[in-house]
Parts: C-alpha cells; sequence; structure tokens
DNA sequence: CCGCAATTGTTGCATCTGCAAGCATCTTGT
DNA sequence: ACAAGATGCTTGCAGATGCAACAATTGCGG
C-alpha cells in the first residue's frame, strides 16, 4: 500500500499526516472505550450500551423516552433497543408504560432505582474519561479538539450544502 | 445530571467544553465508522473487520501473520479471528498456511486474490476518510488532531510513566 | 367515512464476538 | 531428558445486534 503520489487513480490518496491521524483515532478510541467498558463493567457490573441508555433517559423530560426517539440517540436498531430494555427492566432500572395519546408507543422511563444506580456509576464513567482523555490534554488542545468536532458536526449534520463536486 | 459544582463527590466533574468535547467524539465517531462501513460494503461486498483483517496482511513482511499477532493488531480474540479468517478463507482472500518452525502456529497468507480485492476496495475507504474527515478540517486542524494524538498514545501506550499518585 | 400507506414495536433468524475448555506444541527448570 | 507451565489455535456455548416479517395503531387523501 505505497504511496508515491502515484495518479494511476481518481482518488486522492492520503499523506502521511493525514493517514497518522485516522490511524491514531481509531487506536486511540477503541482503546478508550475499551478501558471505560472495562472499568465500569469492573466497579458496576454495567456496559457501556446500558449506561448511555440511561444516561439519555435520564436526560430526558420526565426521565422517559418513546421506544424509537430512544433507539435514534443510541444509534441502535429497534429490536436492539427492545432487548436492551427488556434487560434493563429485569434488573429494575427501566419501566416500560404505554402510551395513552399514541398506543402504538411505549415510553422507556427511568425508576428512581434506575436513577439511583446511574448517580453512583457516573463518577466512574466521569472519572475514567477524565483519567484516561482530559488530564493528558492541554486546555488548548481541549479547546482545539472541541472546535475540530464542532467543524465537523457541521459539516456531516447537513450533507446537503454544495451540489457542485459529483 | 446537573453539574453545578457541587461537591458532593471526590470525582472531578467535567466542565462545559470538556463534556461536548467527549460526547462530540463519541458521537462523530460512531458516524464516521457507519459511513464508512456502509460505503465499503455497498461498493464491494466487504464489511470494516475483513478489510481491516487484509489491510494489515499486505502490511506484513511476506504479506503473512501469525493468527496470535494478526488478532492482536485487530484487538479481538484470538476464537473470533478464528472465524474472521475462516470467511475470508472461503472467499478465497486469505489462505491458512502452517508454520514450519512452531507447528502450533497458522499463518493467514493474503492471496493474489485478495491483495487485488483490496486494491479495488482501497480508494473506497480513502476516499471515504476524505470526504467525511479530511476534507472538512483545515491543514492547522490536521496537523493539531496529529498533535492530540500523539499525546495521548504517548500517555496510554506506557502507562508506568509517573509512580507517585497510587 | 373508508381504505391504504406510514409509523411503532416485537419476534424469528442469522451473524459476529468473547470466554472457557480442550488439544497440540514449545520452553524452561532441574 | 523429563515434567510442568506457557503458548497458539480451535470449538462449544452464550450474549448482543441487525434485518425481515409481522401485528397493531395512526394519519391522510378522496
Amino acid at each position: 500500500m505505497k504511496d508515491e503520489h502515484s495518479e494511476r487513480s481518481e482518488t486522492a490518496w492520503l499523506d502521511a499526516e493525514e493517514m497518522a491521524a485516522w490511524r491514531g483515532l481509531v487506536e486511540t478510541f477503541a482503546d478508550l472505550t475499551a478501558q471505560l467498558e472495562g472499568e465500569l463493567l469492573a466497579a458496576h457490573r454495567i456496559t457501556m450500551p446500558e449506561y448511555a441508555t440511561m444516561v439519555r433517559l435520564s436526560e430526558a423530560e420526565g426521565r422517559r423516552l418513546r421506544m424509537c426517539d430512544l433507539a435514534m440517540q443510541l444509534h441502535v436498531s429497534a429490536s436492539g433497543l427492545t432487548r436492551r430494555v427488556e434487560d434493563l427492566v429485569r434488573r429494575g432500572w427501566v419501566r416500560r408504560e404505554p402510551d395513552v395519546a399514541d398506543r402504538r408507543v411505549i415510553n422507556a422511563v427511568l425508576t428512581d432505582e434506575g436513577f439511583a444506580e446511574l448517580e453512583r456509576a457516573a463518577p466512574t464513567h466521569v472519572d475514567g474519561v477524565r483519567r484516561h482523555l482530559f488530564d493528558h490534554l492541554s486546555r488548548t488542545q481541549v479547546r482545539q479538539l472541541g472546535s475540530i468536532l464542532r467543524t465537523l458536526a457541521a459539516a456531516t449534520g447537513s450533507p446537503e450544502a454544495g451540489s457542485s463536486a459529483r
């Protein structure tokens, strides 16, 4: 997979700096999430998907969300969420409530026990993010990272901008 | 999950800037990989794990790697790799060769067909990385991102540096 | 008001992955 | 040289997830 900027194809290649950045991003992110997952699991017997689910519910109005909205936020399929919520219900952290206005809808509701559990687990997660990520970065780097991510969010959030290049 | 810097716990919280950066990172990375996976699958019927496996082999000496070394590089378990390679063998892209020096070892070898397939697929992936990531970033931002990732790699790659704080 | 398309959720099935157990082989200490 | 432990790989089993098919409900156009 050598580069040597041979013009054999129509695709612009990545230079060394970009390649290193891309590889580094994949590698670093994988390591980071593995660490966080492991710590959360060891300290509270909670997986990251479970944690993320409870976080979303905790932030929602009335600590409740329609199944489809929750699935959207978590980037999982409807069926995947059905099983995940099933499990959280078994553990007493989430309750399922039919919606009175739309009888197709099931609302997932974070129980008081679930909220309490989340409050116990959150410091572990936050502390992990701090130790593994932000403790190693300068204030300037955090700002730069934030700026980069905002740029990307703005670009990919509305991909309909610009119709020129094919 | 309000902050308000209440001092109820011993864990340093994340400020708004850090929280936004962390959330943005997770979100952006998820979107990015989903895009790349989808494009690769649509254009070449290759999943990201398969692609990553072939890339590693293509870069190795003799386009071959011991199963355990390959598993390490790909961050998968030995059993997971066994099945993944099984599949690549079925598709004719990888060959399994016993090692003459150590008869416990199986070498996974990228076949010529596999290499050819990889050469066809790589532009799709590279183009995706460019379009979804680097096209939106300035040269300066790419350098900053690279710097941040090098910092993190140095910090997490050798966690034995510094024995003071517990 | 009726019927048909769209929306919401669940279930069956297939796939991917990891862990534990098992087997074969290598290495090391004595 | 031999036994014990370490290493490399595979297989059985379980868990998580997506897609397709299905059922129930809602909304809309005529």
